[in-house]
DNA sequence: ACAACACATTGACAAACTTCAATCTATTGA
DNA sequence: TCAATAGATTGAAGTTTGTCAATGTGTTGT
């Protein structure tokens, strides 16, 4: 798998629907959660009202910008926060205040 | 002007132009620009090869989202970087991060 | 084996986005 | 005053995105 842009991230970032998932995906733990092993897409279902086919296109999204990461286990699939993504969209903003420069 | 969400905020700089126009005008100093007192439109036309109205849309995408400050003195517009926005995204990065659980 | 379930994929459609040509506005210089 | 210039706005074409219904794939429980 190939890394991101840091376009790509910040386009996965830039949705409402996104940024909620993610969300859920960081505060969540058991007592959220259908099997109290980890969020699945069923959960984000739930959560977001969106339909299923809809959420499993966004996790995919974070998936490919590597917000998220996807373990499968038994009938589910589990998803988590990944930092390699934000990562790469937190240097890309460090790295447009380091170069700055003032005109005289 | 209103304060842009983070989503408003990421999509900005979810696009390969805007985020090489934003690295542009960090990086940029007095032997970069036509008129040596700041980036102006036309610098950006020039780097970017994009048409003028192109152009003048991505900065209104960028300024809306608080990512740079527009300045008219006489017949140019001088942009350079404004904080807000990119604060505003690290913060919602910081926020996913500080939020986060585990599972047992 | 088979029905039920979790999730992915496909196809379709409306809305939003990127881009440019043409035009408009405001400012400067002669 | 008037032509030239910097940049914004408008209108249109092509592409991408967000969304759902229908369908496909793999796993579990009976």
């Amino acid at each position: 798998m190939i890394a991101p842009t840091p376009a790509e991230v910040f386009k996965a970032l830039g949705d409402q629907q996104r940024l909620m998932m993610l969300s859920f995906i960081a505060r969540s733990d058991s007592s959220c959660c259908l099997t109290q092993h980890g969020v699945c897409a069923c959960d984000l279902q739930v959560v977001s009202g969106l339909s299923q086919p809809t959420v499993s296109h966004h996790l995919k999204i974070l998936a490919d910008a590597h917000l998220i990461t996807a373990t499968k286990r038994g009938r589910w699939v589990y998803y988590a926060l990944s930092h390699h993504g934000s990562s790469i969209a937190r240097a890309a903003l460090e790295q447009l205040q380091a170069a700055q420069k003032e005109f005289a």
